[in-house]
DNA sequence: ACAAAAGTGTTCCTGTTACACCCATGT
DNA sequence: ACATGGGTGTAACAGGAACACTTTTGT
């Protein structure tokens, strides 16, 4: 960390979350998220894209505003938290000093603060689940029905009924299916869809 | 406006509503909204709090935060915007400087940056209506179905009919009929209804 | 042949919509 | 008596939930 990153009245902090096999975020070994002091001229969603970026190198990756919290006495006057989502092949994290941890185990150590944008968060994403298409930003540009369903599943905490799951999803007419299908283990292949183009892929990221 | 209004790197903006016939917003002559800069040791939501107490003297109304803006480059970092929201009876403003305005209105003069704030505030009005108690703020303690169901049709700019919207009231179980009624015109008179104890109804006050 | 995930329809139920008339009051 | 808003039930419809078997592949 320095100088850019520590002083200054207003502190940017970015809960980064993936997908794997269990939703994780991101956290830095010292227990906290990556955050940033706004610069001089910054705009806010460019200093949490910098905080981002500073500590991970991740780039363009969906990111919105979740809520903006009180400072601390000898810190920053106000925290202004993103929450930002990638699909795990995008984020080959090798760095040093950050590591992947699970938001609803209570023993991985967080500072408090922190620790409450990373509940929000996890809270507005079951949320946003069924009005806005995040779930699509955990996956890569094609991906199977499968993968879609597990991704609701995560986030919404429940299991989902397979064919009312497909059906839904044709219904809200934002699949395109491909011709190609996947292979991977010793059962048929799964079909490949991406995202109609008319959807805002990156929605909020304005 | 004295020093601690207009210097400081961090600002709230508040964007009042009321309903009496329309949806109306508190608007200060200059064609802005009251604000206040967050003062040494202060709160986010006490500095908003503030700002809407010192042009109207209104205080303990619903507040809920909005979303946080770039400030400009002569100005504040970041603009922490909140909408409040109160029954038409509690404001009962005398003060110059102040006056009701309509947010659907082009022609009211209004800075740019905070005509984004009422417009946002409107559309967060219209999508939390339907699974937030938030109607219930517009109005007294006691109310009739017709006043609340008045208070839906104006956020929600649609007409509804009477009788599905008081099954649908109902089936809530947040109202408590009560044994009074309000005689008002030349008609039968209303039976006056309250939120039931146990909702939160300063929800997101805290 | 078998294990493993992909893929596919129908029935039931619940909640939403549409709709028209009588009631109690003040003037 | 009449004008005004308050108050009530039912039938049609649509969307969500429950449910089991066949298909294609790799080993």
């Amino acid at each position: 960390m320095n100088d850019t990153n520590t002083i200054g009245p207003v502190h940017t902090a970015v809960a980064l979350f993936t997908i794997r096999e269990r939703l994780e975020f991101l956290r830095l070994d010292e227990g906290r998220l990556p955050t940033a002091a706004l610069a001089p001229q910054e705009a806010l969603e460019a200093c949490a894209r910098r905080a981002l970026w500073a500590t991970t190198g991740i780039e363009d990756v969906f990111l919105e505003q979740l809520y903006t919290f009180d400072g601390r006495q000898d810190g920053p006057r106000a925290i202004v938290a993103y929450y930002a989502l990638a699909p795990r092949e995008r984020l080959p994290i090798r760095r040093p000093g950050v590591s992947w941890a699970d938001p609803t185990d209570s023993a991985t150590s967080l500072a408090d603060d922190h620790r409450i944008i990373v509940q929000r968060a996890c809270e507005r994403l079951a949320g946003k689940l069924e009005y806005a298409p995040i779930a699509y930003q955990f996956l890569a540009e094609r991906f199977t029905l499968g993968e879609l369903q597990a991704v609701y599943e995560i986030i919404g905490c429940q299991t989902l009924d397979k064919r009312n799951f497909r059906r839904r999803m044709r219904a809200s007419a934002r699949l395109v299916e491909t011709r190609d299908v996947r292979r991977k283990g010793c059962h048929r292949p799964a079909r490949l869809y991406r995202l109609r183009d008319t959807q805002p892929a990156i929605a909020g990221a304005l």
